[in-house]
DNA sequence: TATGTTATCATACACTTTGTTCTATATTTA
DNA sequence: TAAATATAGAACAAAGTGTATGATAACATA
């Protein structure tokens, strides 16, 4: 990739990121993340479509670096083991979350928050069906998968907004005591 | 309230509620809502600040039916009787929200759902807590209440959108289930 | 019924934002 | 070095927003 490439999507990232601490998604204008950003319009419109999609490319960033060494190729999974390796997977992740909370704080305010919230759950929804498969509850199975990424992707909302304060390890457990019936 | 008030408001709201049939919220413009309610530009302007107005308004006013007969006054509420009284409330919930679901399928289509879940939330926020208060888990309050009320929020966005073959007895059923350690 | 009040309509308007197109310039790659 | 490509900057059309105007119609009330 060509290095001007490299640097002007660097400096669309960055300047949208810093706009993001301070405004909502909706609020932001494209002429705000070219002059933050210091690159021409034509530039911005090479790059991305539109907002929305430098939202989604974003996000989609973000997820490769949480997502990208599946501790679930890792360890075993042993029913007798499902719980933890699910709580260990889930720190795993909140960890990967918490190096990027400056953005999150901005990618989940208010109106990009369900966009960024839906990308989430997509990928829950391709981890988690390995840690509840075992459950039997008498319910539809994906209403079951549904409540789970739902909860969880609704508890990382909860911490990066409003409750910093909490650990990683806090967190998975504060969800699973909530989710898992014992 | 002046006719011509009542016709206007309940024209618009009509345009809305079709719009949102056929298309996002943020893909709806106030000409659209205005040829479609067939209004004139001011007096659309003369009842809604703006299209989030609209929204807001359309989403007050379905709640309002909702939560209006509150239940949690009518029935006892023993600890001994509290989840029978918490089924009780949410199967009520929603049968009201059924009665609204042709309106609900367009607010919880993407760009607007996250407006009306978070009005929704609002209101589960202030029916919840004395069905919670005697439940005994080492997590702090308020991630307790924020996971009943996303779980269940999060339920009806299911239940509207994908699997409306479900009785509201059966969703409340899923719900306490995944939500209630027994 | 007569009268003052008020909502509506239609149009026009200034303003903002968007996304495209163009050319000259600078940078990169081979 | 030469060809290819990314950028800046400006200009542009198109779409949408919210406001202001005066004429008309519907309303409430005495």
């Amino acid at each position: 990739m060509d290095r001007r490439q490299q640097k002007t999507r660097k400096a669309i990232f960055d300047a949208f990121s810093t706009l993001l601490e301070r405004k909502n998604f909706n609020n932001i204008t494209v002429q705000e993340i070219i002059d933050e950003a210091n690159v021409g319009r034509s530039t911005f419109y090479a790059h991305f479509e539109t907002k929305e999609s430098l939202l989604k490319a974003m996000c989609i960033d973000i997820f490769q670096h949480v997502f990208s060494d599946d501790l679930s190729q890792e360890s075993s999974h042993d029913f007798s083991h499902a719980g933890h390796d699910f709580h260990k997977e889930l720190t795993h992740i909140l960890y990967h979350l918490q190096d990027n909370r400056k953005n999150l704080k901005g990618l989940l305010s208010c109106d990009s928050g369900e966009i960024f919230m839906e990308y989430f759950k997509e990928y829950l929804e391709q981890t988690f069906p390995i840690y509840i498969k075992e459950l039997h509850y008498d319910v539809p199975p994906d209403y079951l998968l549904n409540h789970f990424v739902c909860s969880f992707s609704e508890t990382v909302r909860w911490w990066i907004t409003k409750h910093e304060q909490y650990t990683p390890e806090q967190i998975a457990a504060f969800y699973v005591q909530c989710v898992m019936i014992k």
